[in-house]
DNA sequence: ACCAAGGTACGAAAAATTTCGTACCTCAGT
DNA sequence: ACTGAGGTACGAAATTTTTCGTACCTTGGT
């Protein structure tokens, strides 16, 4: 089934202050960076993040990323896609990820 | 006189993590997005930033910059000197600081 | 029809951040 | 020696963010 994509903001709106808002945060940068880190783009479910907070919580932060501009969530109904919006980084905010990407993947220390 | 420069991370010990955080706040990016501009990287006096915030307040930002690695700042005694950290921001964070010059410098919305 | 898995809505607690009042320090100029 | 400008220390209020408990929704499988 084709799922409908949530709402988040256009190309060309997307705002630095969100972005890096979204990205102090060590759960979402852990996300980010796993993405970033797939050249190929593939819609990931969101379990595969291996987040060690609860779902609600999840919620929260993916809907931050979301709002950012920085992923697209697909909503199946009962499960949910998120892909990157690389295209829309690159061309906005060019060598953004190339920053999260410099980072070990792993590396999530408490803040 | 010469001032004595406070402590700031070491060049290769700058966190993503911690400069996001830093990066997130309006006035701090305000700051960072004036120093970005100026190519000569002159040291500035920390009143010349137009920050609508008190005088405490403004201490307690600068001191989140510098701790985050992205700026020195030199203590005169009775005032004090900011400038930006470029080439090690540049090394370690490369295109970062052009981020912050897309963006209009005197565009700071409210959050 | 039922159930379980995955996810959200709402609200509140907990934690972190931003802000500033009061008091104090340092230096330059008089 | 005094004063004023610029800055910090400490502590508390205000605000924002992170987190999760409870309840509920949706879909796929039985």
């Amino acid at each position: 089934m084709t799922g409908k994509n949530l709402v988040g903001p256009e190309a060309d709106a997307l705002d630095l202050g969100a972005v890096f808002r979204a990205l102090a945060d060590e759960h979402r940068r852990s996300v980010l960076t796993q993405l970033a880190a797939d050249r190929s783009d593939n819609e990931r479910g969101c379990n595969s993040f291996a987040l060690p907070i609860s779902k609600q919580t999840q919620t929260h932060h993916f809907r931050v990323l979301r709002e950012a501009g920085l992923i697209d969530e697909i909503d199946y109904g009962n499960r949910k896609g998120i892909r990157l919006r690389r295209a829309d980084i690159e061309k906005r905010f060019p060598g953004l990820l190339a920053l999260l990407g410099a980072e070990p993947p792993g590396d999530t220390a408490p803040r």
